[in-house]
DNA sequence: TTACTATATCCGGATATGCGGATATACGCA
DNA sequence: TGCGTATATCCGCATATCCGGATATAGTAA
C-alpha cells in the first residue's frame, strides 16, 4: 500500500510526469537530452531521475560519460496499467506533446549525445 | 499537466488511495462507513474526501444527515485508465482487500447507515 | 426552540518535498 | 597526471502536506 501510493506519488509531480512521458517510448535517453528538453537546471532533472530510479520506475545504465535512463520493463501489471494512463494523457496534453517533439528534434539534430 | 500531476498526487497518498479503492465498486458510501473501515479519525477521512472532491475524482451528495461519496463517472479516459490500475492493485494488495471485506461486513451487519 | 447525529473546517505543529546554485564524483582523453 | 564533460549530491531555504483534537455547521426529530 505505502509502496503503491509511493508509485503514484512519483507520478504526482509535474517534472517527473514529464520525464516518465518522455521515457514511454521505451528508449534510453541520457540526462543531458532530458535536461535540454525540459529546460530545467541539471540538478533538478537529475534529482527527479534519481527518485524515479529509487522507486524502481526507471533503470539507469552508464555508457561512458553518459548515464542513460529508460523505463523499467519489469513493472508490476498494475504499474504498467498506470503507465498506459500516462500514454493516453500524453496524446492530448499540450506540454507533454511539446516535450515529445522537442526530444525528437534533439535526437535528430545531433544524433543524441551518444559518442561517435 | 499540472492538473494531470494533481490527479496522480491525489492517488499518491495512502489514505486517499484506500478511499478510492473502496469507491471503485461504483456505489455511494457515507463518511461514517468509510471512517469505520479505515479506522482513522473522522476529520482525517473527511479532509481526504474533500480533497478528492475538489480534484474532481469523486462526487458528493447529501442524503439527509449523511453525505454520500461516489466515484465521478465522468472522468477523462486517461483517468479511468489510471483507476483501472488501482483496480488491478486492489486484487493483490492485502490492505486494500482487507478494507474491501471490512466495508462489505459493515454494510451487511447494519445495512449501511441509510435510515430506515 | 433544544438535543442529537453526521460531516466539514479550523488550528498549531510536525514532517516532507521541491528548488537550484555550488560542489563533488565519475569517466574519457591527452 | 591533469583537463573537460556529464552526472550526482549537498546545502539552505521556501513551501506544501499531513495529522487529529477541537470546534463549527447542517440536518433530523421531538
Amino acid at each position: 500500500m505505502d509502496q503503491a501510493s509511493a508509485f503514484f506519488k512519483l507520478l504526482g509531480e509535474p517534472v517527473r510526469l514529464r520525464l516518465i512521458a518522455l521515457l514511454l517510448d521505451g528508449e534510453s535517453h541520457c540526462v543531458c537530452d532530458l535536461v535540454s528538453v525540459l529546460g530545467l537546471p541539471q540538478s533538478t532533472v537529475s534529482r527527479h531521475l534519481s527518485q524515479l530510479r529509487t522507486g524502481g520506475l526507471v533503470l539507469a545504465e552508464r555508457q561512458g560519460t553518459w548515464m542513460h535512463y529508460r523505463l523499467n520493463p519489469a513493472l508490476a501489471p498494475w504499474q504498467q496499467q498506470a503507465l498506459e494512463a500516462v500514454r493516453l494523457l500524453k496524446a492530448t496534453d499540450d506540454q507533454l506533446r511539446t516535450d515529445e517533439t522537442a526530444l525528437n528534434q534533439a535526437l535528430c539534430s545531433k544524433g543524441g549525445c551518444t559518442p561517435t
